[in-house]
DNA sequence: TCTGGGGTCCTAGGACCC
DNA sequence: TCTGGGGTCCTAGGACCC
């Protein structure tokens, strides 16, 4: 094993060479859309929506052929459709890519010892000791190889990038695209990434960009000029470490299978702004039914219960509270956020254009965080609210989530278990 | 043209405790 | 009369990513 180049500071650690790559699915909502409806839609200019087809809807992702035309992810439909008229426009296609992006994981876990998927089309797969194993071929061998072998398992395809972190390998990708493999060489990564913008640096979006550009950064040049204890003065030592190495491309951060879920939400954007509080209440039900199913589903329990509102001004506002036990039922989660709903409409009563629930705070175990107030105050949430969630949940599990209505949720019937 | 939905992580102030 | 320092938890808001 060779040894990273010594690096000067904050925190130079020289370590084992590591060997990452960065695995990406090329319009991944794309390819699934074509493979869930094959006949209708490949070959054609595709956009993919987010949220409501046609009704206040965002580019969730597009085509090779419609990002020709300048249509980007997060823009509105109208826009899109202005620029890429003849595009046809379809919803994302969950179940398939919930699928696609099992077999991914699976395909690569084979080839790696750690493997960790970062979103539903992108895992990071750390190398580092499989050197003997795979007979000490070049990284980029090994990456071709995987990418055939997941065209061929799985149908879809992948570009890859590489290099000695989780940093240069994911920046490496946008070079690999579309199914391509972009391997930084070992020792190449500070000159690699000084021929990147600022922005292309992960978690560097338009905020930072905008406020280096007003302290007159907008080089990778300039920004690489400035030493730890500038950047510490505007920003704090923490922050101005993470930058500082970042634009040098030092990346230390393990590829870890930590798929530890820390908060589960569920929201939606109205047709047309909301102002009555009936109807917003209507909604944070049906959230609150959807969050605290798929809270379930993991088997999780939330303390704490946050509800969101996007006023129609797009100001975003949130009301949150920390129960001493743990929930995961939506007739104990409901009793809570109707209240945060009441506060925020308190604080300012205008039209919403978005509703949603948030649990955060998770375990394991439903039980109480001091133990001992169990026994002072009745819980607010028994076994049988638990219960009767469940059988609920396996209801809809087999006629569909159409059998349960939320209404009859809150206030379960006598006859159910 | 008018801005989705699912997440993660960070910050800053206040409460509270030792 | 002057008034610590560190740690943890909670809350509200925001940046960022896919």
């Amino acid at each position: 094993m060779t040894r990273s180049p010594a690096t000067d500071s904050p925190d130079s650690a020289p370590v084992i060479q590591r060997r990452v790559l960065h695995v990406d699915v090329d319009a991944m909502f794309v390819q699934c859309a074509i493979m869930a409806d094959p006949a209708g839609l490949a070959d054609r200019p595709l956009i993919l929506v987010g949220g409501r087809p046609e009704q206040r809807g965002v580019v969730a992702s597009a085509s090779y052929g419609c990002r020709a035309y300048g249509v980007r992810s997060a823009m509105p439909m109208a826009t899109a459709l202005r620029l890429c008229p003849e595009a046809t426009v379809v919803p994302v296609a969950r179940e398939m890519v919930r699928a696609k992006s099992r077999e991914l994981r699976q395909v690569l876990e084979a080839w790696a010892p750690v493997a960790a998927m970062a979103s539903v089309d992108e895992a990071y797969l750390d190398l580092t000791g499989t050197e003997a194993l795979y007979r000490h071929e070049p990284l980029e061998g090994t990456a071709r190889r995987i990418q055939r072998d997941v065209k061929l398992r799985t149908a879809l395809d992948v570009s890859i990038g590489g290099g000695s972190n989780r940093l240069v390998a994911k920046l490496a990708t946008s070079f690999a695209k579309p199914r391509g493999v972009f391997i930084v060489p070992a020792g190449g990564e500070e000159e690699f990434v000084g021929g990147l913008e600022i922005g292309d640096l992960i978690g560097v979006g338009p905020s930072l960009r905008e406020e280096l550009r007003g302290r007159g950064v907008s080089s990778m040049h300039s920004l690489r000029a400035l030493d730890v204890s500038t950047l510490a003065g505007w920003w704090g030592e923490d922050r101005a470490r993470w930058l500082w190495r970042r634009c040098r491309g030092i990346d230390t951060t393990p590829v870890a299978e930590d798929d530890v879920t820390r908060s589960v939400s569920s929201e939606t954007t109205f047709p047309r702004d909301v102002r009555e509080l009936e109807g917003l209440e209507e909604a944070l039900l049906a959230q609150t039914v959807d969050a605290a199913g798929s809270l379930r589903k993991k088997g999780l329990y939330a303390r704490t219960i946050t509800v969101k509102l996007r006023d129609a001004d797009f100001r975003d506002r949130s009301r949150s509270r920390t129960l001493d036990e743990a929930v995961q039922t939506e007739r104990a989660i409901f009793r809570v956020a109707r209240e945060l709903l009441r506060d925020l409409r308190r604080q300012r009563d205008t039209p919403a254009r978005l509703i949603g629930v948030g649990l955060t705070n998770l375990s394991e175990t439903g039980e109480s965080a001091q133990g001992v107030l169990l026994d002072v105050a009745p819980p607010v949430e028994s076994e049988r609210d638990r219960a009767v969630a469940r059988a609920a949940d396996r209801l809809r599990a087999k006629f569909g989530s159409a059998a349960l209505q939320p209404g009859r949720l809150v206030r379960p019937s006598r006859e159910e278990p």
